[in-house]
DNA sequence: GACAACTCTTTACGCGCGTAAAAGTCGTTG
DNA sequence: CAACGACTTTTACGCGCGTAAAGAGTTGTC
């Protein structure tokens, strides 16, 4: 209830209130350990009695270490990046790191502003979840020349010569998911996602070699390129509704791309009542996705789909991040880390 | 290609490095018109030619306005949140604002540590969308006390003397879709949700206000108090499951306190068989939302709901927020807007 | 009691840039 | 041509704090 502490703006100010020489203090607010027990306690309960923080710039500014990492998403809306997000966030909390988070909204040119905001902040090391426009990785390559970044979930557009990677396996995401889908009713056919990062090549080309190794004949959609837009279900919906209405692929086995794209092909098969129990259908039409969106299991028919490990990409991506920083130099050989995922196998397929 | 530019850390380097004098490279990166504008051509040749930006804890420490305005949401995994941050975001970037956003993961002490941050970084004013936990308020209103701040979405806990408030009109919006059941069907019960902030109390007084006013008989789910969780869809499911399950509100219409309750709710009507025709079934179960969350219209059946209107909200606060910042001193009287949410008739409902 | 080992204080400098005042430069006016 | 205003350069100081070095104080040990 006391609210009513004296602000105290600077150290100076603070070191004479409590009398405690400022350098000393300086230590204390870097590390508590490094003065003397005494000293400690007295500083804290002078602390106890003032409204003080140092200011974050000053001391920022001129610190051997910053404690600063960045981390550049493409946009928040997606609960994915919501999602890895937190756990970065978290994971950079537990080793006394403090985060700068950028959200590029889905623009080449915010991309590059977010690049520079962070060079500019003495960050020690970046998080990037890169959209994979082209002009985006001019900036990205050089970030990287600067100081140690990691990748997560996609890779940038160009090739690098060496670079950090963490993020699912989609060779064996979508291997263990085709795999299931066949073993279990007719093989899938391939609704592919705007391009508008690697997964969606990557995540295609499983699907591919996949079936080609089992001489399966693969089929993907739409045959034009998708839109460069995060719209996913709206897309899928209306791809799909284009094709039901015409009588394709009612009875067939879909698999998305992503959840996102799986939810919008779920309402087109709504739509042509595609799960009522048709007389003289063979088999229903099945839909699965990837990535086990919040929402895959609140939707009807409950989404059949592999979870992406969110959690251990994040906190991996983060101490990687935490290795390259601590040894100084950008790692001298690539580390790349994949995770697999794991099948959740529900109603819808 | 010819990323190859010197590196150049400092404007003093620059200053000599283009034949213009530091002071005048310091007006020209605040406002390239404050200099003649061939001083200013000559500047951005060089730029072209050097790898060079200004530090931003230099500049941002000693400027009378830093330019920055803080952003604390309780979470980044809600859409709504995602959405309102991204509009708050962009609005702050037109006016030239530049934001920190920080999460604070619904947790009390995030949120003080979050506030904490801003105040030592120089933020000129806050958007916060406040956590209602107890204890929160102090630390808030701390903050209000040396700069401006904005409320968002729900009001903080505790009663502040003056406080500017932007959001959704509770009671407007309740009225609207409490109005719409009750004129197509069976009154509704409600659905509350667990009390994290003012909204929940908000919706359930104003559906307790409305149905009052019309003679009708309020009814409130469930009789004890919900946990303070965000995981709203499977408390939804549980709730409703269990109740389903004593033959309970199978006929009923069920308002929900937002949409992630009733995407619950619906999962739980479902695993009952309540939307299939049943035999004998005087009327369906109705279900229905409030938020419009993006995947509202992709659920079966399509959620019906009232949309709040969060660009408008985020445009506004971020407006408010700015005039409070140019006009220097806390508003004098509490400014308080509030807008209506927009009926979304669609299938369940 | 003296000695060393810590810890603190004092003093001083630096970080990269904002900002102010005075002096200099330029092109424009009369 | 001189006077003038607009812009720039020069010079200087300050922001709040990190950091280093040297001296003063404290603590523990034998």
């Amino acid at each position: 209830m006391a609210t009513k502490k004296p602000k105290i703006r600077t150290m100076e100010e603070l070191a004479s209130a409590i009398a405690v020489s400022r350098p000393t203090l300086s230590r204390f607010f870097q590390d508590p350990e490094s003065v003397r027990p005494a000293t400690a306690e007295k500083i804290r309960q002078g602390l106890a009695h003032v409204d003080y923080v140092p200011n974050f710039f000053a001391t920022r500014m001129n610190r051997r270490a910053s404690g600063l990492v960045g981390v550049i998403v493409p946009l928040l809306t997606d609960p994915f990046f919501a999602s890895l997000l937190q756990t970065v966030e978290l994971a950079a909390l537990e080793m006394d790191f403090t985060v700068i988070t950028q959200c590029s909204h889905g623009s080449a040119e915010l991309e590059a502003n977010a690049v520079e905001r962070l060079l500019s902040m003495n960050t020690e090391g970046v998080v990037v979840a890169p959209l994979g426009e082209y002009g985006s990785a001019d900036a990205l390559r050089q970030l990287g020349r600067s100081l140690p970044i990691v990748f997560v979930d996609s890779r940038p557009a160009e090739p690098y010569t060496t670079i950090d990677f963490v993020g699912t396996d989609n060779e064996q995401s979508i291997g263990l998911i085709t795999d299931y889908l066949c073993r279990t009713g007719a093989p899938p056919v391939y609704l592919g996602m705007p391009r508008l990062n690697s997964n969606g090549l990557e995540r295609e080309s499983a699907y591919r070699r996949w079936m080609a190794g089992h001489d399966l004949r693969p089929e993907v959609l739409p045959d034009d390129l998708a839109p460069q837009s995060w719209a996913f279900e709206t897309y899928a919906y209306q791809t799909m509704d284009a094709l039901f209405g015409q009588g394709l692929y009612v009875d067939a086995t879909i698999l998305c791309a992503n959840d996102r794209l799986a939810m919008g092909a779920l309402q087109a098969a709504h739509r042509h009542g595609l799960f009522n129990s048709r007389p003289g259908a063979r088999t229903r039409v099945r839909i699965a996705g990837h990535d086990d969106h919040p929402l895959s299991r609140f939707m009807t028919p409950a989404l059949t789909t592999v979870a992406q490990d969110i959690d251990t990409i994040g906190m991996t991506a983060m101490s990687l991040l935490a290795s390259r920083i601590r040894s100084g130099k950008p790692g001298e050989e690539t580390v790349e880390r994949t995770f697999p995922a794991a099948l959740k196998i529900r109603e819808s397929a």
